[in-house]
DNA sequence: TCTCTGCCGAGAGGA
């Protein structure tokens, strides 16, 4: 039977004399709880919240005692309170009266299982627990090897599912382009090598074809529940695993880190119901004329038998990752016994060592940092890693919830009932199925999923790619899988780029850059006399300081006082001085925004230079991202990386003006850029590390946003709710600028919001703004309205239902709103209504016409309308997290142009100062 | 059950 619970106590360790001999022993109080409902292997399982504490250690639970023999005992010197244990194929056994277990010969004993972890993350752990924490800080740099290695995989991937051989390396090649021009590689010699590698492999395949008919699996996505596993094998053949290498090695065994990392796989084969004993590295650089003097053998490929012993022995390692990453302790490579002077990475091992004055088997070189910028080190370390625990618990409920779950948290597509499959060019798959109900989810065209035939993790799955989502999906994967549900695949990606983003700001970055983010020096700027904006001072302000800055400005731009357009106007005058400018937002929506502005005024300026000086040079513009999260019309601007790798490198290196999320400033290509000015727009929805990662590429940067509207997104609470430019607008008086005319709402509209969030400084630009109404547009009359709806302002008394996440009488009485409003002219395009849940969201779409926006308030940021009608969606009181940032309410009264109507319950809104303040405003 | 976007996925190698 399978034992899993908390620790609970003090672990006992000793030793024994057993007719074996001298034994290790563990015991380990161990909190359980009853069994659970039979689905799973016979597991007991505890209730235990985030912090590790269990929640409810009420009479449901039990406490018991779990002996760990011999090597597993050597695990209790990190089972801390708290942790999780799982230990398979236990013993029960009866000591005093009372029902004891132990692990037997078959057992595994699994530290935190719920923790993800990735098999080359063990492989690294392996080779030195401290280089595993140095690739996690600083990331893997752009370079030829790693390229080649996987280019050499993708054409064994291709290989496998029967593409012709060359055509896969031509094709592989060419997506690689831009990344080979960075390195300046030509494509030429480069599939050469390929070629060579790949002769390997193909020589070794056809070995195996001779004898008998392999069976072959590519590149299969496996997580394993039990060991707390995740990892993708190159190849599965006849049910074991292989991994291809493309460096070399003329020993006769396999190099343990790769024996590591095929032990692994073969755990998680076994969790799918494989019986593996063997496992096969293959070294692509091995040629014939390497021949193994001792068997004469010519193939690059290397078998041995797995052992029990390995696997445990993996096991254990896998443990000691996770209670590190649990504990937030730093490895110092002494848990290991690599020899540093043999190590790649010995000197920044000992950079890192000297500037975090981190204790380390390779020493310290360097001065230590300041001791705020280690402590801010620290704090943020920690507060990422929590974020990434959080993903990783995004994982775990792959399997913890059941199918219907993950589908009401809008995270799976259940529905889904399986058309066909089709074989694509070079060997891929295109999935087709069809939905049989219009649930919704987060998942998207373009994302990457787990597509299965029934379960995500224990049933038959792939990653696929999205390429169509309505009443069809349409999807494409490397193995033809009977798809009939869809999960969300959790992603690291971020957390490692803030991670790595934050390191290379305080180890990598200027003193000087610092000195400002630590607020010891103050922002400088150099004189300019131009006039950039003739009739907005503060615009022209914002541009003057964006322009003149040596250090940083920063520009605060309440809604609608046309940030965007001062972005442009700053972008373009810095291009006309000759600089380069990275422009960055944190979504790709805002980045398409910004930048749609600044080519409207490249457009302009390049026209009036032409007036002045007859050089009409057009400026190159790129942006960079995927495909899938560039806006159509912002395609021809897109950088494709496929081609010729000089063309490539020279349209990214060329641009003059380079736009990207900040996640993409973090990617390899990215880091190799480098720019005179970092712009970045919604700065104020952006944690420190992230804002980072765009301002980490320039000499100096200019920061955009608003913090008086939402905050970042972050799953766990901790440092990364407050924005950099929030910290730095306090510590950076001289650098900033508040934009103070709005060009969007009447004046009765902004009232409330400048009074409440900008001490009353917020005006609207012009006379025509402050009096725009609804008789301004085209075939409405407000006189049409009734006397309640005529004031730009109104609030209509509901009582509502006294639902908790929804309320169907104002979902009713706004779809009588908008009815009204149609009446008197309105199209429908022209209203937006706006709640704060998502389950009201759906409830006042089924109520009103599709061709009306209604959306959360988080997601209409950003946006307006000429009419927007607020669902308050409470009733009695104001309970609940979600109307406790008032930050949340200035952006939903701020999205209106021409009329504003709030719907709810007086008592409810009454019951809190501010909104009270609100109903008093809307009611006068 | 409060709100929620990114990322080309993971992994690719060097003695």
């Amino acid at each position: 039977m399978h034992i899993r619970g908390t620790v609970a106590g003090e672990v006992e360790v000793r030793s024994v004399s057993t007719s074996y001999g001298e034994s290790e022993l563990a015991e380990v109080p161990l909190l359980l709880a009853a069994e659970d409902d039979g689905e799973r292997p016979p597991t007991r399982t505890f209730a235990r919240d985030g912090d590790g504490a269990v929640s409810d250690p009420t009479s449901d639970y039990e406490t018991t005692t779990v002996t760990l023999w011999n090597k597993w005992a050597e695990s209790a010197d990190y089972l801390e309170p708290g942790l999780e244990v799982l230990v398979t194929d236990a013993k029960e056994e009866t000591y005093q009266g009372e029902t004891q277990y132990a692990t037997t010969g078959d057992s595994y004993v699994v530290v935190e299982p719920s923790f993800l972890v990735n098999v080359t993350a063990i492989r690294n752990w392996v080779q030195c627990p401290r280089l595993y924490y140095l690739n996690k800080l600083s990331g893997v740099p752009l370079n030829y090897p790693v390229v080649k290695g996987t280019l050499v995989h993708e054409v064994f991937g291709d290989l496998l599912r029967g593409r012709d051989l060359e055509e896969s390396i031509d094709a592989r090649v060419d997506e690689r382009g831009l990344e080979l021009g960075l390195l300046g590689e030509t494509p030429e010699a480069v599939a050469e090598e390929v070629r060579e590698n790949a002769k390997a492999i193909e020589g070794w395949l056809e070995q195996g074809r001779l004898t008998e008919e392999d069976s072959w699996r590519s590149e299969q996505l496996l997580i394993s529940e039990t060991f707390g596993l995740r990892g993708r094998a190159d190849a599965i053949r006849r049910g074991a695993p292989v991994e291809l290498k493309t460096g070399k090695n003329l020993k006769k065994e396999p190099r343990f880190k790769d024996k590591v990392q095929a032990a692994c796989y073969a755990l998680l084969l076994e969790e799918h119901g494989g019986d593996v004993d063997l496992g096969t590295l293959l070294y692509t650089k091995n040629s014939a004329l390497d021949r193994n003097e001792e068997t004469g053998d010519l193939t690059p490929a290397k078998e041995f038998t797995m052992g029990d012993g390995l696997l445990k022995f993996v096991v254990r390692q896998r443990n000691e990752l996770a209670a590190m990453e649990i504990s937030g302790d730093v490895p110092t490579g002494y848990e290991g016994s690599a020899k540093c002077e043999y190590c790649f990475e010995q000197d920044t091992c000992m950079v890192v060592s000297g500037r975090l004055d981190q204790e380390s088997k390779a020493g310290q070189i360097a001065t230590p940092l300041p001791e705020e910028e280690r402590e801010y080190f620290y704090r943020f370390y920690q507060a990422i890693e929590e974020e990434r625990r959080e993903v990783h618990r995004e994982y775990a409920k792959l399997w913890e919830q059941d199918a219907q779950e993950r589908a009401d948290d809008d995270r799976a597509l259940i529905d889904l009932k399986f058309v066909e499959k089709r074989p694509l060019e070079g060997g891929r798959w295109e999935l087709r199925a069809r939905r049989t109900s219009s649930a919704n989810s987060k998942i998207r065209e373009g994302d990457f999923v787990l597509a299965s035939d029934g379960h995500p993790v224990r049933g038959n799955s792939e990653l696929a790619t999205i390429e169509r989502l309505d009443d069809e999906v349409v999807l494409t994967a490397d193995e033809p899988v009977e798809v009939t549900r869809l999960d969300v695949y959790p992603s690291e990606l971020t957390t490692d780029r803030l991670l790595v983003a934050m390191h290379d700001a305080l180890l990598k970055g200027d003193e000087r850059r610092k000195d400002i983010l630590f607020g010891r020096a103050t922002a400088e700027f150099d004189e300019i006399s131009e006039t950039f904006i003739d009739n907005n001072a503060a615009q022209n302000e914002a541009v003057t300081k964006a322009v003149g800055a040596r250090d940083c400005a920063l520009i605060h731009g309440p809604p609608g006082t046309g940030k965007t357009y001062t972005i442009a106007r700053a972008i373009r005058a810095m291009v006309e001085r000759g600089e380069r400018v990275l422009l960055s937002a944190f979504t790709n929506r805002a980045v398409d925004n910004a930048l749609e502005a600044l080519l409207e005024q490249l457009e302009d300026g390049v026209g009036s230079q032409t007036q002045r000086s007859g050089d009409g040079k057009a400026v190159s513009v790129v942006r960079v991202g995927s495909e899938s999260g560039i806006r159509e019309d912002m395609e021809p601007y897109r950088l494709e990386r496929a081609g010729d790798p000089e063309d490539r490198v020279a349209e990214l290196q060329n641009a003059q003006v380079v736009a990207a999320t900040t996640a993409t400033c973090g990617s390899r290509v990215m880091k190799e850029q480098a720019f005179d000015v970092a712009l970045v727009d919604e700065a104020a929805q952006l944690t420190e590390p992230g804002t980072c990662a765009a301002i980490n590429l320039a000499e100096r940067f200019v920061l955009v946003g608003d913090h008086e509207q939402l905050p970042p997104v972050v799953r766990a609470e901790n440092d990364l709710t407050e924005s950099l430019f929030e910290r730095l607008i306090d510590c950076h008086p001289e650098a900033g600028v508040m934009l103070d005319r709005q060009y969007r709402m009447n004046q009765r509209i902004q009232a409330f919001a400048s009074q409440e969030f900008y001490d009353g400084e917020l005006r609207p630009a012009e006379p025509e703004v402050a009096g725009r109404t609804l008789d301004d547009l085209a075939g409405v009359s407000t006189d049409a309205l009734p006397p309640e709806l005529q004031d730009p302002v109104a609030f209509v008394d509901v009582e509502g239902d006294g639902g908790q996440y929804t309320d169907s009488e104002e979902a009713a009485r706004i779809a009588d709103l908008i009815a009204t409003y149609e009446r008197a002219g309105l199209e429908r395009s022209e209203i937006g209504v706006i709640a704060p849940f998502r389950a009201q969201v759906s409830e006042i779409a089924s109520h009103v016409p599709d061709d009306v926006t209604v959306d959360t308030v988080d997601r209409f940021q950003g946006s307006s309308q000429e009419v927007i009608i607020v669902s308050f969606t409470a009733t009695g009181s104001l309970e609940g997290p979600i109307f406790e940032d008032y930050r949340r309410i200035n952006v939903a009264l701020t999205r209106p142009k021409r009329a504003l109507v709030l719907v709810g319950d007086p008592a409810a809104l009454a019951s809190d100062p501010v909104y009270e303040r609100m109903l008093e405003w809307a009611r006068t």
